[in-house]
DNA sequence: ATTATAGGGTTCTAAAATGGAACTCGTCAA
DNA sequence: TTGACGAGTTCCATTTTAGAACCCTATAAT
């Protein structure tokens, strides 16, 4: 595929990249959870050139990623909040900072580490299935045709190829 | 921070996105999970150019990432593996599968599902606790100061500044 | 009333990354 | 002997980025 064709690939993950596949997005979005709010308070956070976040916020309020609120009606100043959408990224950060602790730290160890609330224990979550609670990895977890890959089998729009190989697949 | 200083931030995340931030490297790498290993493979898998996959599969090797396997001795040849390094990705490839399932696919729902076979289940992998094993989010898991940072504190190489509003943080 | 400052944007140019096509260079198979 | 394959490279046009300068409005300071 070209790369502007890429969020129309029947893959959710070429999808997702297609949003968040670049330099800045992903730490906006890190910066975001982290309750920075206001255009100046990212650009001071990321160093990022204004015109280049000016287009990345408003991407991402296009995507449905974050929301404008308005905090100052007079002079038309908002703020960028993550919506339900946004926060749903919370896994991805929380994979991200995982696979840095352990693969992309110098010596000093993780930069931060986290608390869960609930238990008051710090925690390093783990991925399980979420029938037999067993921890997830590659070599358990095969995949396979799901209904958007089906469906469009069915209506021809797909050739067998292109969905050819999802069974001889590790992931 | 500028872009090439990324990689220097004491931020598990910016480190990561340091190697992956960009259009296609998380593209091969999904690629890699599902066993593509030739440079041929991938080119036609992603529709990449072919200067941009060399500079890619290289500065992958480089991190560690993947390994090259020889396969022809005669013409040099080599395959592309993941390494331990690599494999480790797992987790953030099915958060992305996980979050473009929810929010980027058409209506024809997920293209692909896993299938756990420990359980034998169809599987929506969870994040949870290492302690409480309860699922994990934004709102109930804190960010604190970490040996990676605390220790830069200690040897005045951070200001409190830079990690001063950890405790105040959502995420 | 005048000036300064903050927040958010634009516009311009230079540098970097990217894409497309053509070319190379050993093998191998017909 | 010719052609094709796999894995690159080289060259050039296009797109994306970074950095700086400039603009505009409204509040704050003098």
């Amino acid at each position: 595929m070209r790369w502007e064709e890429v969020d129309s690939q029947v893959c959710s993950i070429a999808r997702t990249l297609a949003i968040f596949g670049d330099k800045w997005t992903l730490l906006i979005i890190r910066d975001a959870f982290r309750r920075v709010r206001r255009f100046s308070d990212f650009q001071k956070s990321l160093g990022i050139p204004k015109h280049r976040l000016s287009d990345r916020l408003n991407k991402l309020v296009d995507a449905g990623v974050l929301k404008k609120i308005l905090y100052d009606e007079k002079r038309a100043r908002y703020e960028y909040r993550l919506t339900p959408k946004g926060l749903d990224l919370f896994p991805v950060l929380m994979t991200f900072v995982q696979w840095g602790d352990r693969w992309a730290t110098d010596q000093d160890g993780s930069p931060v580490v986290f608390r869960h609330s609930s238990c008051g224990e710090i925690s390093q979550p783990k991925y399980v299935c979420n029938h037999c609670e067993e921890e997830v990895n590659a070599r358990t977890f095969q995949p396979e045709v799901g209904s958007g890959i089906a469906k469009k089998l069915l209506r021809g729009e797909m050739s067998t190829d292109d969905a050819g190989r999802l069974n001889e697949v590790i992931y």
